[in-house]
DNA sequence: GCTGGCACTCGGTATCATCGAGTGCCAGCC
DNA sequence: GGCTGGCACTCGATGATACCGAGTGCCAGC
């Protein structure tokens, strides 16, 4: 697609770009390392690139910016698998050997670790409910015929669902409804609730059936509950507050996060830079994503945001570090 | 303390400064409505106001701003019980009608509603889980020495710790162990749980120690639960990226939000302006905060976080209506 | 004690020249 | 043919200069 020369300079372009933030001029990647030509060949080149949509000039006679395309090209053909630096090693390894405590209060320390790592925005989307095994399920009245139900999942995570109830049931009644929901879940996922059979007796069907009606009503209270760390960092990443805003207003719809992340998964990609992301707002960033494994079976998945002009490489090998460290951890319960 | 035009003056300063963010001169004040004099009596009395510190020349011959005290005075002696205005008080009335589902969720939803109605940022602490009666507590098993602790609240609020036992604890130990929390703890307060009795079999009394030692190792794994919401207003509020970075850094430490908000409470302030807060990098930004009572008792508290040139009035009145709903609405349950 | 008048300040804006990093292009060299 | 040195050109950034005007402090007078 490129000839080895040109792939070359578009590195030499996006790697000063990402250090300066500064449009990179021919005569600064004719000395790069790399580049062994002279700034005359190297204009040449630019030239060209910028014709093939790799590169940009924000002014005539200024020097070149990467395209979305540019960057694209560098993270896929110029950037090999990086390893972490070693002392961003070892502060992994230090917080998966220290941190404790429930799965949620991790997982949002682990949205500050990926930031830390990064300088950038990280987000963390929580393993899916649906997937994780049912360890028993309680009814708890909470008034005459309001009721709570709470699962405790295989994994320490616990859902709840607030249940109306058609009419008052007491607390022998909510218990029989109980232990017959768990006699039927324990061992499956919370899915195959909905195809809990009556239990007999007309009082606890009546709560069986709020219960199947609360669920489904909300099967997702927690869409897929997402934590976002980090955020002071896109204040860092640009100049303009106005960027800065409309990134923040995308951070904060947690819905709109965890569809991106996933779009992006499911087109098989490990990053999506500026316009891929399909996000407007996002037109200046770009983001770094993978999935852990727990017990070998995706269940989340964890991603960094900053802006293109971000250090692929260590982003990259953030974002595939923690993931693995974590979905080792979960695995481990 | 300040005669009644200075006062004037000074009111006229403190709402055009609010209304244009740019420095006020005397001849926008000498035609304000409330002032009757000239603008070189106006001036002579914004000197003598500079003096005495209520406001603050940014350069020589600019206009004025306001200072902190001088937002403290126009908020204590200027600015009278405000009203809601109709399609705010609505917005409230319909959020409050139509919410639904678990309490996190309400309370984050609470912080958006909170920063629609003002275009601030907004914080929401949860009501302490220490102060709700316990409804039930469960033991589940989730592997052969680790138990997880479910205590759900009357408030539909559901703690739990994870519990590395001592020694492998089959189901039913579990469950008599549960049973007996459950006795000793259902009607009175989760802070009960140390005084709990040893209850006689030995296996059991294993699994309570246990319990107890994970309860008191992390008494406040949520040390407060606390939701932020519309942190982009922020992005609005300033036009130095910097102070942009620096409030949201505080914004993303829980901790300091939620002693910050006790802080203010204890002092017993609506408002804390500017370096009221106590914390430098908030020298720009205010906070009006309010309790939230559940069944008459303060539970949490709610506030707005915007800049020190914030609309006082209606945010004082969007706080006081919204915690005051809030509490209603927790109250009924 | 308030007011109109006046000299003064000084930040903001516009104009203009300069500077220099960077470009495109071309003739010449290997 | 392809690379290179050279050259004229572009144009954003920087800085000097002037100007404008909103705003001030002060004072004499009503």
């Amino acid at each position: 697609m490129l000839d080895e020369r040109k792939a070359s300079i578009l590195r030499a372009v996006v790697e000063e770009y990402i250090h300066t933030a500064q449009p990179v001029g021919s005569g600064h990647v004719a000395q790069s390392p790399g580049v062994e030509v002279s700034s005359a060949t190297v204009r040449n080149d630019m030239a060209l690139l910028e014709q093939e949509g790799y590169l940009r000039q924000p002014h005539t006679s200024a020097g070149r910016v990467p395209t979305d395309k540019g960057y694209r090209f560098f993270v896929d053909e110029l950037t090999g698998p990086a390893r972490l630096d070693k002392s961003s090693a070892h502060q992994v390894r230090a917080f998966f050997d220290t941190t404790h405590g429930a799965l949620e209060q991790m997982l949002l320390d682990t949205t500050r670790l990926l930031s830390d790592l990064t300088h950038y925005a990280a987000v963390v989307v929580a393993p899916a409910p649906e997937a994780a095994e049912v360890r028993s399920a309680h009814l708890v009245g909470l008034a005459p015929s309001v009721a709570l139900l709470v699962v405790v999942l295989a994994n320490g995570v616990v859902e709840k669902r607030t249940v109306e109830l058609a009419a008052p049931a007491t607390e022998v009644e909510l218990a029989d409804a109980a232990a017959h929901l768990s006699a039927n879940l324990i061992g499956s996922t919370l899915a195959a609730l909905g195809t809990v059979a009556p239990s007999g007796g007309p009082a606890v069907d009546q709560v069986l059936v709020a219960v199947k009606r609360a669920w489904a009503s909300h099967p997702e209270a927690d869409p897929e509950q997402v934590y976002v760390g980090g955020t002071a960092r896109m204040a860092s990443a640009f100049d303009a507050v106005d960027t800065v805003r409309q990134v923040l207003t995308i951070l904060e719809q947690q819905l709109v996060v965890v569809s991106l992340i996933r779009d992006v998964l499911d087109r098989g990609l490990q990053v999506a830079i500026g316009s891929e992301t399909g996000v407007g707002p996002l037109a200046d960033c770009s983001l770094v994503v993978a999935p852990y494994l727990v017990d070998g079976e995706p269940a989340g998945s964890i991603g960094v945001l900053g802006p293109t002009r971000m250090n692929y490489p260590q982003a990259l090998a953030a974002v595939a570090v923690v993931s693995q460290r974590l979905g080792r951890r979960l695995t481990e319960g």
